[in-house]
DNA sequence: ATGAAAGCGCTAACAT
DNA sequence: ATGTTAGCGCTTTCAT
C-alpha cells in the first residue's frame, strides 16, 4: 500500500510526489550529483554515463526543480524588471528585448510595477529580494533613497535604464534626455521655427526634456529666458487624446505657435489629429516632432519626426550587464551611453 | 578571525552572510519557527513575541528568501504569464492587471515571451515548470498537444485567456471571437453596408474572426459564400503602416467596398490614415471598425468603432483563478465568458 | 570520473 | 503559544 519502501514512504509526507534528480540518478545507477553534474556540466561526465542519465531523464520527463537549485546555490536565474506601467507602449521594447536576451543564457523574467508613485515601491523591493534575483533591471523610477540604499545593501547587481544618472546604484545604460531635447530644438531652429512650444507628460524625466529644449531654446535666441517657452502638461501616461486636448489649449494661449515637441509619440500623434480637424497644415504652418520613434511613426500622415530610442538595445545591454555578473565575468564599464537619433521625417 | 563560532562560523562556507530567520529568531530569543509564524501566521503568536521578532526584522533589515520558502513548503508564489510578444500593445492592459491583482495578494509575475512561432515553447516551458509557479497564465498559445501534455502533466494550475476554446487544459477566462465578429457583420449589416471586407493578421485567433464575419456575411445575403469577402492578410503583429498597405491593396481588387473590419485598432487606424490621405471619406464612403479598444480608439479621426475586450478583467479574473487555487478555495466555475461589447462611434 | 556528507533557509508535522 | 525534528531538492566541499 505505501509503494516503494524504502525511498517512496519518505517522500509522502510533503512535497508531493515530483519526480526529483535522485529519481532519474536512481534509474540511471549514479549518485544523485552525478546526475546533477550530467545536467549542468557534461564535460565533468564520461560519455557513457551522460547517456544513462540523459536517457532516464527522457523515461521520467523529469524538470529540475529550480528554487532547489537556486537554494542550494544561491544563484536564482531570476532577473526583477521594474517598470512604472507595462500599459505605456515605451518601454515594451526594451522589456520584449530583455525578456528574450535573458531567455538565450536561461534566465527567466520577473517582471513588477511601480507606478508612477513611489507608494507601492518598497513592497514591490522586498517582494523583489526575497527572490534573490541574480540581477535588477530598474527603468526610470527608484525615488526613494531608502529603496536605493536597500538594494545597494542586497548586494544584488542592478542597472539602471533610460537615463543617465550621476551617481548610478550600480550600472547603467541609457542616453541624455536633456541632450536629446537639446538637439531638437536646434532641428527646429534650423528649419527656420521661431515659435517652439512643447506638450508633454508630467513625470519627470520629460519635464527634465522640457528643461533641456527650452535653455537650448533660450541659447539660441528663441525667448528671453525659458518660461518664454510655453509648455502643456498633460498626465502621464499620454495617450492620443490628451495630444489632442494639448494642442487645443496650446493654441487657445499662443496661436502663434509654429513648432511643437511633445514628450511621447502617442502625444504627437495626438497633436497630428487635432491639427488635421482644425485644418492646420503639418509641417508647413506647424511643425511636429515625437519622442520614441514607436512603430507607427513612420506611418503617420505625415509621417513623424521623432527621437528614436533603441529600447531593443537597451534591454539586450542590460541582459548582457546582469549575466555577465552572474558568471563571474568581468564587466569592462559599468556605464554606457547608448545615444539617441533624431529622425527627421515629414512633420517637420 | 572566524567570527561568531557557534553559529557563524558554519555559514562562512556557503551562501554568503546574508541575514537569516534565524539570525532574527536568536535576536528575538525565539525558535526560528516562531520567528516564522510571526511572520507568516500573526494571529498564532503572542502579542509581545510578535513585538519582538518585528522587532528585531526591522533591527536587520530581514527579507524572506522566498526560494528557499516556496522550496519547503511548495508553494512558490510565483505566477508565470506566457505572451506570443509583450510588444504588442493587445496584451498589456490584461498583463498590466494580471501583474497588479497578483501583487495584491503576494504573487509575483514571470514573464515568457512565445513568440508567434512554436518553436520556443519547448524550451519556455521547461523554464516555467522548472520554477514550480502555483499557476500559469496561458495567452492564445500551447500549440502543440505534447505542450499541453506536459504542463496537465505538472499538475500546475493552468489559466488559458483570450478565447473559449472547447477542451480547455484547465481554467479558462475569455470570450468568443467568433461571435464578436458576427456581431459587427451584423452591425455593418444594419448601418446599411452592403460590400463588406476584411483587413486582417495572419494568426490564428485573427483568422477565426474572419470566418465567423464571413459566414454571418453570408447568412445576411451579402455575399454568395465566404470566399465572397474579400480578405487582405497582414502579417502579426499589426502595424498602423500594414493597414495603410492593406487598405491599398484592397482597393486595387475591390474599389466598390464600403465597410472594412480590421483585426486590430492599429490596423484600423492605418486605414483611417490611409482613407484620409486618399480622400476617402469615413464614414460616408467606407466605414471601419477596430478590434481591442485600445487607449486612443475614441480620440481618432473620427472616433472608431471597435469591439471592446476588457483586457484588465480578464487579468484580474485570471489572477483569482489562480490565487484561489493556490490558497487551496474551491473554484465555482472553471470557464467565465467575459463577452466582448461593439462599441459604436464616429467610423462606421 | 564519481561519490559521501553537509547544508542552502525555510516550513510541515508532531510534540508539549 | 512555542519548540523539536526532519526534511523540501538541489549543489558545494572534500574525498577517492
Amino acid at each position: 500500500m505505501d509503494g516503494s519502501s524504502s525511498t517512496g514512504s519518505r517522500r509522502a509526507r510533503r512535497g508531493g510526489g515530483g519526480i526529483t534528480l535522485g529519481d532519474v540518478a536512481r534509474l540511471a545507477g549514479v549518485s544523485p550529483i552525478t546526475a546533477s553534474r550530467a545536467l549542468n556540466t557534461p564535460g565533468q561526465v564520461a560519455p557513457e554515463t551522460l547517456a544513462r542519465v540523459r536517457e532516464a531523464v527522457a523515461r521520467t520527463g523529469y524538470v529540475p526543480n529550480r528554487l532547489a537549485g537556486g537554494l542550494a546555490s544561491a544563484r536564482s536565474r531570476l532577473v526583477a524588471a521594474v517598470v512604472p506601467t507595462i500599459a505605456g507602449p515605451v518601454f515594451m521594447e526594451m522589456v520584449q528585448s530583455l525578456t528574450a536576451a535573458l531567455a538565450e543564457s536561461g534566465y527567466q523574467l520577473m517582471l513588477g510595477q511601480s507606478g508612477y508613485t513611489e507608494s507601492r515601491e518598497d513592497a514591490l523591493l522586498e517582494a523583489i529580494i526575497g527572490r534573490r534575483p541574480d540581477g535588477v533591471v530598474l527603468t526610470g523610477i527608484m525615488h526613494s533613497a531608502e529603496g536605493r540604499r536597500r538594494l545597494l545593501a542586497s548586494g544584488i547587481p542592478v542597472v539602471e535604464t533610460w537615463d543617465l544618472t550621476p551617481t548610478p546604484i550600480d550600472m547603467l545604460v541609457g542616453f541624455s534626455h536633456v541632450d536629446a531635447a537639446a538637439e531638437v530644438a536646434r532641428h527646429l531652429h534650423a528649419k527656420g521655427r521661431r515659435r517652439l512650444a512643447l506638450i508633454s507628460a508630467d513625470d519627470e524625466r520629460a519635464q527634465r526634456r522640457n528643461r533641456g529644449f527650452a535653455d537650448e531654446a533660450v541659447r539660441l535666441g528663441l525667448a528671453a529666458d525659458a518660461s518664454g517657452i510655453p509648455v502643456e502638461l498633460v498626465p502621464a501616461p499620454t495617450t492620443l487624446g490628451s495630444g489632442r486636448i494639448g494642442l487645443t489649449r496650446l493654441l487657445e494661449r499662443v496661436p502663434e505657435v509654429d513648432a511643437v515637441f511633445c514628450s511621447s509619440d502617442m502625444l504627437a500623434l495626438g497633436v497630428l489629429t487635432e491639427a488635421a480637424a482644425r485644418g492646420i497644415a503639418v509641417p508647413s504652418r506647424l511643425a511636429v516632432v515625437g519622442f520614441g520613434d514607436l512603430g507607427f511613426a513612420a506611418d503617420t500622415e505625415p509621417a513623424l519626426s521623432t527621437v528614436r530610442i533603441d529600447g531593443t538595445a537597451i534591454g539586450r545591454r542590460a541582459a548582457s550587464f546582469i549575466v555577465d555578473r552572474a558568471e563571474g565575468r568581468a564587466v569592462a564599464q559599468k556605464v554606457v551611453d547608448l545615444g539617441f537619433r533624431v529622425v527627421e521625417r515629414g512633420s517637420s
